[in-house]
DNA sequence: AACCCGGGGGC
DNA sequence: GCCCCAGGGTT
């Protein structure tokens, strides 16, 4: 869920999910449609699939215990490279690199002197994080809360409260006298009016209102923009179309057959 | 490496 | 309005 996703957003939905289902087992067998449901508006949807997915294999392949080692993690769908890091070690005390956006800003500052990391993580960068890890597990878990609340609270994007940050005396970026981002020209804000993104999440937000059972919509309705909207006004009128393709494409969106061909509910 | 994928809140 | 957010998977 935090995938992207601020922590205050994520929270109440998390504890909800938890009372719900409480362990993997419950999530794995539970409809597709009601996790959908119960993901409501945070966002990428598709991780909701997956986490259900996630709870699945864990329960068949790992008894129902959460694999406790970041090879292991690795391997699940929905995990990658910063989740099972994150899993390791705060859930299990390993000793593992947490490289999220916040740690990669705080390094970024503290150690090169550079407004925000560069826009891709690559090897090297992975390396050099980890070669400042503590070598003692217990100290490694909060070495990774340590930088990634400091990036979260102190050192933020936009306005580091740097007067309050406990390694302003030591920092590369402020002592440089905080350079602006050199990547800025390279980062491209991702577009969101009138783009498949926009209409995905529409049509999702209609189809949650409906009861899972529910065939919620025809084809004609979701062309409209799910929300009776004249398609011919659209500046695409093809894109709801392609939108819904790529959600049931993704196994978000379920399309009925026989006398429910060309209507869609959740999954 | 580049691209795609939501939605909300801070400023 | 723009920017950012505890990224992952596919091409």
């Amino acid at each position: 869920m935090l995938q992207q996703t601020p922590v205050a957003r994520v929270e109440p939905v998390w504890r909800a999910w938890l009372t719900r289902w409480p362990a993997p087992a419950d999530l794995a067998g539970a409809r597709p449609a009601e996790v959908l449901r119960a993901w409501d508006r945070l966002g990428y949807p598709r991780r909701a699939l997956r986490l259900q997915e996630c709870a699945q294999v864990i329960t068949a392949e790992h008894d129902g215990v959460v694999p406790d080692t970041e090879a292991g993690l690795l391997a699940l769908p929905g995990i990658g490279r910063y989740t099972a890091a994150a899993v390791a070690a705060f859930a299990y005390g390993r000793s593992a690199v947490v490289l999220d956006t916040n740690v990669r800003r705080v390094l970024a500052r503290a150690l090169d002197g550079r407004a925000l990391p560069p826009p891709t993580l690559g090897r090297a960068e992975r390396e050099r994080a980890a070669s400042h890890l503590p070598a003692d597990p217990a100290t490694s878990v909060r070495w990774n809360v340590g930088l990634m609340e400091l990036g979260a609270l102190v050192c933020t994007a936009r306005s580091p409260r740097c007067t309050q940050c406990p390694l302003r005396e030591q920092c590369a970026w402020l002592r440089a006298g905080r350079p602006a981002d050199e990547h800025a020209a390279r980062r491209r804000t991702q577009a969101w009016h009138g783009t498949d993104r926009q209409v995905r999440g529409r049509i999702m937000a209609h189809l949650r209102a409906h009861p899972p059972e529910e065939w919620a919509a025809t084809a004609e309705l979701l062309a409209a923009g799910a929300d009776g909207a004249d398609p011919g006004a659209l500046p695409d009128p093809g894109q709801p179309t392609r939108a819904l393709a790529s959600l049931v494409a993704d196994g978000l969106v379920s399309a009925g057959t026989g006398v429910q061909a060309g209507w869609y509910r959740l999954p």
